[in-house]
DNA sequence: TATCATAACTGATATATATCATAGGGAGCT
DNA sequence: AGCTCCCTATGATATATATCAGTTATGATA
């Protein structure tokens, strides 16, 4: 079950020192007096599409998916976010309620901090909210440029696309516990299920990665690099 | 050729009261001295990806196309922007470099305002630096959603959707001329050059639409959209 | 006007991918 | 223990889509 924590530790926070850097103390001690940190379990909802905005919310710990819900009732994965990442990406500015589902996908620590707080302090301080907007405009850079690359490349280059991800962007080892199901992986880089675990089995007997369960081991991340180039 | 224009009637520029509204007089000055109007002919490119990245660029009239160039060597369009649009999307405030080529799909004036400009009246007006990034945002959203509902659907479906987008996003009308070519539409949702032809084609049979060359003429607009709904 | 290049188009075929069918294995539940 | 559900897995088949080949328009240029 999901339980709100003790917020003592905020001074150290690693995201204080990240996003809210061009802040004075007496913004941060606002900032504290107006948040709430989460402890959420693997697989609890964060928030859920269509829900009124009203936190800016970021990830202290573990790691969370977006998904969002087509009008054909397939669930779409649109990115996978990891600690300090500000996981409502841009939208909550835009759109008063979120377009995304946010689910923790491993034990996660979620902090909320009042959204009109926030924007308040950005009206007040111009360089903080510049600072926001480079650092958040790179990660929706970031999730249009994988669109493109996914939906530009066949199947096998998809999935070396996917396991260098979290080899490198998540995990920074070539050894890890896949933090979904195959068939989330699926929804997450557009394609059937069944496909993903036939080309996994591929790349198994390929030599390019070991296999068990959700671990996955690489063996040959400069060949996998050159399946994805290729497309 | 492009040639540069006279920027006396800057007053008057609805980009100032969308964009620019939370900005006093003396700031608006000083966008009006740090900018120049460029007009374009169609084909014409504005900025190329890896450029250095040193205007905020909006288009005041026209139409043109935000595309990348893969390793492979395809190109792929991004998204149309339309006046009004602030056409470098977020990637000029992450990014000291353009990602994306720009270019003219009719003929177009685009504004230029020095970036660092901007970015001293964000620094100093936070007020403004929100109203924008609230703007920025959406834009971002949208070809975030856009590329995810394209590359979820099948042909069919797609074609729909860039037949409705023309008609309801761009040009207001049920009949207009198609300011790219077949094989641009390719490009811009994923699809083979003969496949978008094809579908056309089955189109007019199926009497959803007329075509004379580039011309489109829809004639049941509720149809396609029930086509693009279920994929 | 003739010529060339490129775009639009169509049919036939190959390929990529999804779907269907089936089965074993593991987790949770009674 | 047995049951049920979901995940993983694999093969066979159907379908969607791309590619290849060839034809007809269209527009630019000399």
């Amino acid at each position: 079950m999901s339980k709100i924590l003790d917020t003592s530790n905020c001074k150290h926070c690693a995201y204080r020192s990240w996003a809210f850097n061009k802040l004075d103390q007496q913004a941060l001690e606002k900032i504290d007096s107006h948040k709430t940190e989460v402890f959420y379990e693997k697989g609890e909802v964060i928030c859920t599409e269509g829900e009124e905005v009203n936190s800016f919310l970021y990830l202290r710990k573990g790691l969370v998916k977006l998904l969002t819900t087509e009008k054909n009732e397939k669930e779409h994965i649109i990115s996978i976010g990891k600690p300090l990442d500000f996981i409502g990406l841009l939208s909550i500015f835009s759109n008063s309620n979120h377009i995304y589902t946010i689910t923790a996908i491993e034990d996660s620590v979620v902090c909320f901090v009042d959204l009109e707080v926030i924007k308040g302090l950005m009206r007040q301080n111009g360089k903080f909210a510049l600072d926001f907007l480079e650092k958040s405009s790179r990660v929706a850079d970031d999730v249009i440029n994988t669109r493109i690359s996914i939906n530009t490349k066949q199947l096998r280059g998809r999935i070396a696309y996917i396991l260098l991800f979290f080899a490198n962007h998540i995990y920074n080892t070539s050894e890890y516990e896949l933090p979904i199901s195959r068939k989330e992986l699926a929804q997450l880089i557009d394609m059937s299920t069944e496909n993903v675990i036939r080309i996994l089995s591929e790349f198994r007997k390929d030599k390019l990665i070991e296999i068990e369960g959700k671990l996955i081991r690489i063996l040959d991340g400069q060949r996998l690099q050159r399946i994805y180039d290729l497309g």
